[in-house]
DNA sequence: CTCGGGTGTGAACGGCGTTCACATGAATTC
DNA sequence: GAATTCATGTGAACGCCGTTCACACCCGAG
């Protein structure tokens, strides 16, 4: 049969037989993944309607599909760390400083608890490769906003030395390593997000209180 | 042909035809991969000279090999917490208590780096299932060594208040999340172990300097 | 109108986890 | 010592997987 159906699909917006928008619809179909590294690529085609293969005129490898969905997933934790506070203007007062720490750490918390596989994808087995590439990925990055945050609690005076990257490297362990246990299910790790947040975030702070440790 | 050779296989130690040690076999095998979780159930059973249908006389399935796996992992890590001090008696001085930490941080770091396939095996997607079932595993747990460090520096009199819960996993997480990002190939946590264990190890005491934080 | 290239199809390949009927060797029973 | 039982390993099979390839199709450029 040559036609296919009399009429339908009202030309410009809705997608042809080429369906037009894969790519970006195999990506999105696996951030709606409830287990995005266990995903079965065939399974992914067949739920936007598509053959497997044609997956590999977009992806090179099945790998390299989960490597976009973890990039899209660190602009999302980007977005987030937007969202907890403004990089642009600095602090002007020690409670506000306080907050932005915190606010930073429960939107890292949250990300971790509401987009576990995304999470897992991001700091798992397959993340390791192109962490080590590709770290400033040229527009603002997630990794702007803790040293941000840290600063600022020195402008503020709540901090007597300014913070080096060695002290945002602890700062980050700290947040990463609540995030990581709790999203783990670790049972001492269960607690209330919020709580959770303003606890770590104020134990870094006492953390930072005193200066570097002597040589 | 009805016999197989001549004379061979000295009786009591070495493994007859019915391999004799082959969970074993499969589990250390499995210990010696570089990439545990990615391994061929098949590829695993052909190294230890078997058919993979061999192994599901000793296992329920590859999941199921792989906990018992993570569990040995475990066993290990604990091992090294034991190495690390001996819990049993207090620590006498601060230095002592001091060193106590850093040298658990250390252990937990080392192992994370010496034996990543296993870290990842015990702390990724696997191990959320068997972790929120059974934590205290009977004989002397890997739980325990953290909170003894922390009650030694209370001991001694380096931190105010006797350490509770919380604080024994706010300094879970900082040391985890430092081996995760260092086992991740963070660009930033790329330190010499050593020095990220005792770094890690003083701020963990700065933050327990100050109370918990105000209600 | 032709044609060429980007896009999706269907079949195929080898490898995977898992199952099942069967073989075999060792221990137990008479 | 022979018969029996039981745990353990085999080989073939199933369905699913990632990946490749020749082919079909639509669209836009010439």
């Amino acid at each position: 049969m040559p036609r296919q159906r009399p009429a339908r699909r009202p030309s410009p917006p809705a997608r042809a037989f080429h369906h037009g928008h894969l790519r970006q619809a195999l990506i999105e179909a696996a951030l709606a993944a409830p287990d995005i590294e266990g995903l079965s690529l065939r399974q992914l085609a067949a739920g936007v309607g598509v053959t497997a293969a044609a997956a590999y005129r977009h992806f090179g490898s099945r790998e390299d599909l989960l490597h976009e969905v973890a990039r899209v997933g660190f602009d999302r934790l980007a977005a987030r760390f937007a969202e907890a506070f403004d990089i642009t203007r600095p602090p002007v007062h020690a409670t506000e400083a306080q907050v932005r720490l915190r606010r930073l750490a429960q939107a890292y918390l949250q990300f971790a608890d509401e987009e576990p596989a995304l999470w897992r994808l991001m700091f798992g087995a397959l993340g390791a490769g192109y962490r080590a590439s590709a770290p400033p990925q040229g527009r603002r990055s997630s990794y702007d906003h803790l040293p941000a945050a840290l600063l600022g609690l020195h402008r503020v005076g709540l901090v007597a030395s300014p913070p080096d990257e060695r002290d945002a490297l602890f700062a980050w362990s700290a947040i990463h390593g609540a995030a990581a246990l709790h999203s783990g299910r670790v049972p001492a790790a269960l607690v209330p997000l919020p709580e959770l947040a303003r606890e770590v975030a104020v134990r870094v702070i006492h953390s930072l209180g005193a200066s570097r440790p002597a040589p």
